[in-house]
DNA sequence: GCTCAATGTTTACGACGTTAACTTAAGCGC
DNA sequence: GCGCTTAAGTTAACGTCGTAAACATTGAGC
C-alpha cells in the first residue's frame, strides 16, 4: 500500500509505526492469523533485517501489536458506554462493546489473548500500560455498581463478567456459537453484578 | 465406507497413533503451543516425509489432536459428573471439570479453541464426532435443569454456561486470572440456569 | 565539513512444510 | 514357494521463514 510513497530517500519516516500497521492489516486479512516477518518489511517497501531496527525479534513485533489492540478495545469500550448515565447500561454498554471489538478484529484479538500477559509484563509500566487500561474500567464499573461490596467479592464479579464475554467472543470467533448480536444482547443483559 | 483405525500395522506398528500423541507431547511441553512436524516425525524414529502417508499436511495432524482433546473433555466431565444425583451439582462439577481440563491441557485446550470448527467439519459425522460429545453434555444438562424452557431459552443459558467457563479457562491460561481452584468454584458455583 | 550513531542493505545459515521419485515389505492369488 | 500389487517408508530437493553478521548510507551535532 505505502511501499512507494514519496520516499527515494533511504530513511524511512516512521518505519516503526508502518511496521505495525503493515502486520496488523496482513494479520487480519490472513486466514492463519499469522504473517512473515519477511512479507511485513516486503508490504513496508524495507529489506527483512530492517525490521531489526526496530524490534529485537518477531515477538517483540506480536507485543507492538497486542498493545494496539488494547488501545483499540479500551477505546471502544469507553466510546461505548461514554454518555450513559445509567451505571447498569454503561457496564452493559461496555461489555457488548467487548464481543463486537473481538468479532471486528478476529485475529487481533486472538493475538491479544494468547499474548496479553506476556505483552503487558514486556510494556513500559512508567505511562501506564495500555495491556491494562481495559481492565482498570472494569475494576471501576464493578466498583461503582457493588460500593458496599469486599474486595474479594469484587474480584469475583469481575472475574465473571470478564469470563462471560471474553468467552462469548472467543466462541463466537472459533464459530462454535453463531455471532448474533441479538445473542450477544441476550448473553451480556442477563448478566446481574 | 468403514473406518479404518484400527492397529493396521505395517511397517510401524501404529505410526498414526504414535504421531498424535508425540505431537500432543511436544504440544505441551514445548511454551510456544506450537510443534515441528519434522520433530513429531524425528521423535517417533520416522522420516519426516513419512508423516505424509497418515495426513495430508500438518493442519491434518493438528485437526487430530482436536479430535483427541475433545475425547478427553468429555471424558474427564462425564467422570466429574458422574454419581452425583443432584443435577444442579452434576452441572457444575462438569463445569469445573472444564476449567481444570483446560488447566491440565493448555496447550491442547487452546488448539481445541482455536481449531474446534475446522475439526468439527473435517471429522466424519457417521458416529457422532467427539468434537460435538461435550456439547452434547451440555445441552442434556440445560435440557434436564430448565424442563419447561423454550428451545430459544435453553440456547442462551447453553451459551452464557459455556462461555463462562470457556472464558474464565482461557483467561486462567493466559495468566491475566489466577489459576486459582477456589476461585474457579467461586465463579462456577454462582451460576444460575 | 567530519564524525558518529541510527537506520538501512546484502549475504548467509539452518529449520521448516511439502513435492517428487525411489525403495521396501506385507498380503494375495497362483 | 512365487511373483504382483500396493501401502508404508526412504532420500533429495525447492522455496520460505526467522535471524545473525558484516557492510553502506544517512542526518545531526561538534
Amino acid at each position: 500500500m505505502n511501499a512507494d510513497e514519496p520516499r527515494a530517500a533511504y530513511h524511512h519516516g516512521d518505519l516503526r509505526r508502518a511496521l505495525v500497521l503493515n502486520a496488523l492489516a496482513l494479520l487480519e486479512q490472513g486466514s492463519a492469523g499469522e504473517f512473515s516477518l519477511r512479507e511485513v518489511a516486503r508490504l513496508s517497501g524495507v529489506s527483512a533485517t530492517a525490521v531489526y531496527r526496530h524490534f529485537p525479534d518477531k515477538d517483540a513485533l506480536y507485543a507492538a501489536l497486542v498493545v494496539e489492540g488494547y488501545e483499540r478495545l479500551a477505546d471502544a469500550q469507553q466510546a461505548a458506554a461514554a454518555g450513559l448515565s445509567d451505571r447498569r447500561a454503561a457496564f452493559r454498554a461496555s461489555g457488548r462493546a467487548y464481543v463486537h471489538f473481538a468479532l471486528a478484529n478476529p485475529a487481533l484479538f486472538r493475538l491479544m489473548s494468547s499474548r496479553a500477559h506476556a505483552a503487558a509484563a514486556t510494556a513500559d509500566a512508567a505511562d501506564g500500560a495500555p495491556v491494562n487500561r481495559a481492565k482498570r474500567l472494569l475494576l471501576d464499573h464493578v466498583a461503582a455498581l457493588r460500593p458496599g461490596a469486599s474486595t474479594a467479592e469484587r474480584t469475583v464479579t469481575v472475574v465473571q463478567a470478564w469470563a462471560l464475554v471474553h468467552g462469548l467472543a472467543v466462541l463466537m470467533l472459533g464459530g462454535q456459537v453463531p455471532p448474533d448480536a441479538a445473542l450477544i444482547d441476550a448473553v451480556v443483559d442477563d448478566f446481574r453484578p
